[in-house]
RNA sequence: UCCUCUUUAGCUCAGUUGGUUAGAGCAUCUGACUGUUAAUCAGAGGGUCCUUAGUUCGAGCCUAAGAAGAGGAGCCA
């Protein structure tokens, strides 16, 4: 007697005892139960003796039970499965109302099922996406520790305000009705728990440069928020980033190793997610047959997946791309709600999905941006106008990965911060990294959830992560 | 935050010019059948038409305000 997955079960010779618990998909004929435990994609059939059955048990196999079975595992007599389990054996171990349970054997909207997040990993769909999330992850701790990079834990909630990536949530323990106030009449931070005022991260880079700055090779993964009221089909208030930072290397490099990441995870799950990317590429095939053939990509998923680990990311600075955007026919013909006219535009996401999907029809890394429209830290040119900072957009999802080269000279740097207001004394420790032996140093964020949503295909960020924070929603 | 669309049975959706008792498919229940693959056939039950206020003899349908969801934009990852 074996206590095996449906997925080991799957792949094992007939004629042996074997016992199973799972749940129930369907059950069909009051004989074919199939039973899914989560471990693959597929079902085991399982056959119920249903005349030498009492008929209370068969009305308790219902979809969405719990039930253990003993059988013989034997060579199926019907079409559709190579093996099946004869069943002598089985046991209700928990019921599913019929009546109630809202995970039908049938089409459920994904609108419907995110309302149910808690129950939407009992269908196909859902089960290959949080599979394949599993696997990326691993994949991805499995590049860098190949890569000799150090997993750096940033903190979750931070004293500092300064990162300028975006509206932050405030942590606090004061008395929301009755704040102590200060003299002045504003709250009075100093009584709050930390002592000052604090929020929930944005992001590790900051705390990840420093790690780098020592232990020369780190990254982070792990989750990050934004206040944001941001309503797309792209962005969550909470979010997992992935955040490496290398002391010693420059942007050339940091775009290297970007790209050799992105290779290496996604080649990861073409080698061992097969089954669940063969059934995301067919449903996500048959989504696009609802479109009008204008809209249809010309790709497949899985093809999309291989373009990527096949095919070099094409690497154009900011100025020629501007270029590139100048003279394009949707430019001229005024089809762009924004016309591009000079150097110094800040890209939109129309111009972006030009570049990538009708110009290029590949992953594009833009580096070289202008200096005005990107962060503080990031490593001035010597042409005194742009940074070097880069941004890889992929087809579909826009832009996937943002880094740059930081500005490793302490005169720039202050500079730089006195003129957007930033106060030195905020950022001390990181300013400190440019005293005590500065060198070049570069990194990237990477959103795990677009990365995610590239790799099964899914259209909407809530549909990647298992409980999605967006506003107006912390269900769950 | 802005623009557009949506909200009717458990689910997916129809619902004509404002007019009697609001429909279909799937699901559920009952029965029949049994090597089925989202089984099939017959029958039955199932409704706060998102909420509130208004117009009207009469509102699922018209008006106003609000709520929730989706798509797009901005911001970004």
């Amino acid at each position: 007697m074996t206590s095996k997955t449906v997925a080991q079960l799957l792949k094992e010779t007939p004629l042996q005892e074997v016992e199973i618990k799972g749940w129930v998909r369907t059950f069909r004929a009051k004989r074919f139960i199939a039973l899914n435990d989560g471990s693959t994609l597929n079902n085991i059939q399982c056959v119920v003796d249903f005349e030498n059955t009492p008929e209370d048990t068969l009305k308790r196999i219902t979809t969405g039970a719990a039930v253990a079975i003993k059988g013989e595992l034997v060579e199926s007599q019907g079409k559709g499965q190579s093996v099946e389990i004869v069943v002598s054996a089985i046991e209700i171990l928990g019921d599913s109302d019929p009546e109630t349970y809202p995970i039908q054997p049938k089409k459920h909207s994904f609108e419907f099922l995110r309302e149910n997040a808690h129950l939407r990993t009992r269908t196909n769909t859902f089960s290959a996406v949080m599979r394949l999330r599993s696997a990326l992850s691993f994949a991805i701790h499995k590049y860098f520790n190949d890569n000799g990079f150090y997993y750096m834990h940033t903190p979750i909630i931070t004293g500092s305000d300064a990162e300028g990536a975006g509206e932050m949530f405030r942590v606090s323990t004061l008395d929301q009705k009755n704040p102590p106030l200060t003299e002045a009449g504003e709250i009075d931070h100093s009584k709050n728990f930390f002592g000052k005022d604090t929020n929930l991260t944005v992001s590790g880079q900051l705390e990840a440069e420093t790690y780098a700055m020592s232990l020369g090779k780190v990254y982070t993964f792990g989750p990050t928020f934004r206040a944001e009221n941001s309503n797309t089909s792209r962005h969550l208030s909470e979010f997992w980033m992935i955040e490496p930072e290398v002391a010693f290397m420059d942007l050339a490099g940091n775009m290297d190793l970007a790209e050799d990441f992105m290779k290496s995870v996604i080649s990861y799950i073409l080698e061992h997610n097969a089954e669940d990317l063969e059934f995301l590429d067919k449903r996500l095939a048959d989504e696009e047959k609802t479109k009008p053939q204008a809209q249809r990509s010309d790709m497949s998923l899985i093809e999309k997946l291989k373009f990527v680990t096949e095919n070099n990311f094409k690497r154009v600075s900011y100025t020629e791309a501007i270029d590139i955007l100048k003279n394009s026919k949707p430019n001229k013909k005024k089809k762009f709600n924004y016309i591009i006219e000079e150097w110094g535009a800040d890209l939109q996401s129309e111009h972006e999905r030009f570049l990538v999907e009708k110009h290029f029809k590949c992953p594009v890394i833009l580096f070289d941006y202008p200096a005005n429209i990107k962060a503080f830290y990031m490593r001035l040119n010597e042409d005194g106008k742009t940074v070097r900072a880069m941004d890889i957009l992929f087809p579909g999802i826009g832009e996937m990965v943002g880094g740059s080269q930081r500005e490793e000279r302490l005169d720039v740097l202050k500079e730089k911060m006195a003129v957007l207001n930033i106060p030195e004394e905020e950022l001390w420790w990181y300013l400190d990294l440019r005293k005590y032996g500065t060198a070049v140093h570069s990194g990237f964020g990477l959103g795990f959830e677009r990365l995610v949503m590239f790799a099964t295909g899914m259209s909407n960020i809530r549909d990647v992560i298992p409980y999605p924070r967006t506003p107006q929603n912390a269900e769950f």
